[in-house]
DNA sequence: GATGAATGAGTATTCATTCAT
DNA sequence: AATGAATGAATACTCATTCAT
C-alpha cells in the first residue's frame, strides 16, 4: 500500500533528520534509512522539502485535532489546558526524534510552499489563545492578552523539550509535566 | 580597522539571515550588503558558518553580561526577572532581524564548531536557574524545579518573540513585555 | 558497468592532463572529454587528486606485474633487462599521453593521500635494485651499489621519454629502445 | 639593493616551494618565510610564476655556464663528464631545496611564459649532445645517438637525485658520484 | 512501483594580484 | 620601496532530482 511505504519513509526522515538537522540531511540517507533506493522516495514526495512539511503536518494535526476535540468539551480552561499539556508531553516522549524536529527546525526555505507548515505552526497558538479568549469573557482567567500568553505557552513548551533535549536529561520530561501545568494554572 | 570592517559584515549578514534565513544566504549576498568583495568576508570569518556563531556571541554576550551583573545585585527575583525581561524586549526592538535569527536558527552543523553557539544557548537558562534556585531556598518563590522553570521562561520568550515576527505583530512586543512579567510573577 | 565508466574518465583524464598539466586540467575539462557530466567523475573517483592517483596507479601496476613475472624467470639480469625495457617501451608507444603524465607529474599535494603514489614509484627501482643486487652476488654484473644503479636506470628511462616528449621526435623513441638496452649492458 | 631583495625572496621561495611543491606553495608563505610582505614580492617579480622560472634560471646557468667552459677545454668527454657530473652533484649537495625543485617541478603553466624554463631544460642535454657527438666522431666513444644519449645521462642524474631525496638517504649522494660516472664511462 | 547511475546547476572558499597608504 | 587589506575570478565538489531500465 502506498501509505505504508509513505510512513516507512517519513519515519526514517524523523530519525535522520532528528540526527543531523533538516538542512543537513541528504535524500541518501533517508533512503538508506529506510531501506528503498532514493528514486522511490520521490515516488511519495514531491521533494525534500515535501518531507519535512509532511512531518509537522502529522504532528500538529494530532495536535489540533485533539485540540479542537477539547474545545467541544465543557471543560474548564485549567482542564482543557493540563489535557492539552498532557497530551503534548505523552507525544513527546512517544516519539522523541520528532519532538527534536518540531523544536528545531524554524528555518523554511523560501522557494517550496512550507506555506501549510507556517499555518500549523499559527494554528496551535490560535486555537489556544481562542480557548483563553473565551476564558477570560467568562471570567474564568484574569484580565490578559490572549495572543501573549499563548505565544508564551507555545514558546515555553518548545523551551522545556528543548532544554530537555539539549542536556540529554530525559528524567527532566517526566517531571516536567506536572511544573508546566502547574505553572500556568498560576499565570494565567 | 579590523573591528569595524567585522562588525559592518555582521550587521550585513544579520539583514541577510533574518530575511532569508542561514542556509538559504549565499555569502555573495552578504557581501553585497555590506558593500564589499566575498573575499573580504573571509579576511574576518573563516567560513560561513563562523559568521552564524559571531552573531550568537554578540547578542547572547549582552544578555549574559546583563544577567551577570543583575545577579551580583541585591535584588528580589521579581525585581531581577523584570529587569531581564526588560533589557531582553529593549534589545529585541532594537534589533529585530537579529532576532528573528535568535528564534529561527536552531538547526546548527555537526561537522562546524557551533559548541560556542551551544554553550551560549545553555548559559542564560542556566544563569536564571540559578537565580531561580536561590529565589527559592531563600522561600522567595514556591517550591519548583528551577531547571523547568527555566527552560521554561528561555522557551517563553521565544515564543513570544516568533509570535510577533511570525504575525509581523510588531505592536504585539510592545504589550507583551508588561503581560510576560506579570504572567512569570504570578507563575514562579 | 562501473568498470566501464571509470575506464572512461580515466581515459579522457588522460587525454585532458597530459595537454594542460593536472593543475591546470578543470574537472569540467574531463567530463567534456568524456562525454559525461562533471558529477558523474565523483561517483567513480572521491575527488580529482584520486583520478591522477589511479592513471600511475594503472600505469605502474603493469610494469610491476611484468617485472615481478621477470623476476621469477630463470633469465640472465641482461635478459631480464632487455624484456623489461622492450615492455616500457612498448607500453610508451601504446600510450604517448599516459607516458607524458608519468614523467611531468611529480608534484603531489601534501594534503591528499598520494602515498600509493609515492609507493609505485618507489616500487619499480626498488624491484630492479633486487635484480641487480642477485645478479652482483652472482657475480653476472660488476661491483656496484644497485639502490644508485637502479635510481639511473629508472631516472634514465625517464629521461629518454621526456626528451623525445619534449622535443615531439617521436622517431626518437624507437631507435631509443636499442640504444638504452645496449647502453645499460655496458653500464652494468 | 635590488639584487639583495630579489635573491632573498628567491632563497625563501626554493624552501617553502621544495617543501610544498609549487602549486600548493602560496605567496603569503613566500612572503612570510622571506620575511616581507606580499606585495613586495610583486615588486620584483611580476608573478608567482615568474619566481618558479628564476629559480631554473639561476640554477641551470650555473650548470651551463660550466658545460661552456668545459666545452671549450682541450679534455676528453671522459674527463668533461667527469667534471660535469662531480660540479652537478657539488651544487646539489650545496642545496637539496633547489635539487628537489629542480627535479619535481615539470609541469608548467601553459598560459604563463616558461619558454625560458623549456630552453634550459633543452640547453643542458643540448651541451652534452654536442660533446658526445664530437667524442663520436673522434672516435672516442662508440657509435651511438648521441641525443638518446644526452637524455639518458640529463634523466639518470636526475633519477639518481630523486631516489636521493625520496628515500630521505642522503649518503646516497656521497656514494652515487662515483657510480654514476664509473656507469657512464662503461656505458658511452 | 522500484531502482540507482547520471545529471549539472549551484556555492563556499581560495589565493594571486593590486593599489592606496 | 614596502605594506597588507581588499579584491573577485576561478573551480572543485555536492546533492536534489530525474528517468531509463
Amino acid at each position: 500500500m502506498i501509505t505504508d511505504k509513505k510512513e516507512l519513509i517519513r519515519e526514517a526522515a524523523v530519525k535522520v533528520i532528528a540526527r543531523e538537522g533538516f538542512y543537513n540531511t541528504k535524500t541518501s540517507k533517508i533512503a538508506e534509512e529506510a531501506g528503498v533506493a532514493v528514486g522511490t522516495i520521490y515516488n511519495y514526495f514531491q521533494s525534500k522539502d515535501e518531507i519535512l512539511e509532511y512531518i509537522f503536518e502529522v504532528e500538529f494535526e494530532k495536535r489540533i485535532n485533539y485540540l479542537k476535540k477539547l474545545d467541544r468539551k465543557d471543560l474548564s480552561i485549567y482542564e482543557k489546558l493540563t489535557m492539552f499539556i498532557e497530551k503534548h508531553f505523552q507525544e513527546i516522549k512517544n516519539n522523541l526524534d520528532t519532538a527534536q524536529i518540531l523544536v528545531r527546525e524554524k528555518e523554511f526555505p523560501k522557494t517550496s510552499d512550507f506555506s501549510s507548515i507556517l499555518s500549523y505552526l499559527n494554528e496551535i497558538p490560535s486555537l489556544l489563545e481562542s480557548m483563553l479568549e473565551e476564558a477570560k469573557e467568562k471570567g474564568e482567567i484574569r484580565e490578559q492578552n490572549p495572543t501573549i500568553t499563548a505565544g508564551l505557552i507555545f514558546g515555553a513548551l518548545q523551551g522545556v523539550v528543548e532544554k530537555s533535549l539539549r542536556t540529554n536529561n530525559l528524567e527532566l520530561l517526566d517531571s516536567a509535566e506536572e511544573e508546566v501545568i502547574n505553572f500556568f494554572k498560576k499565570g494565567i
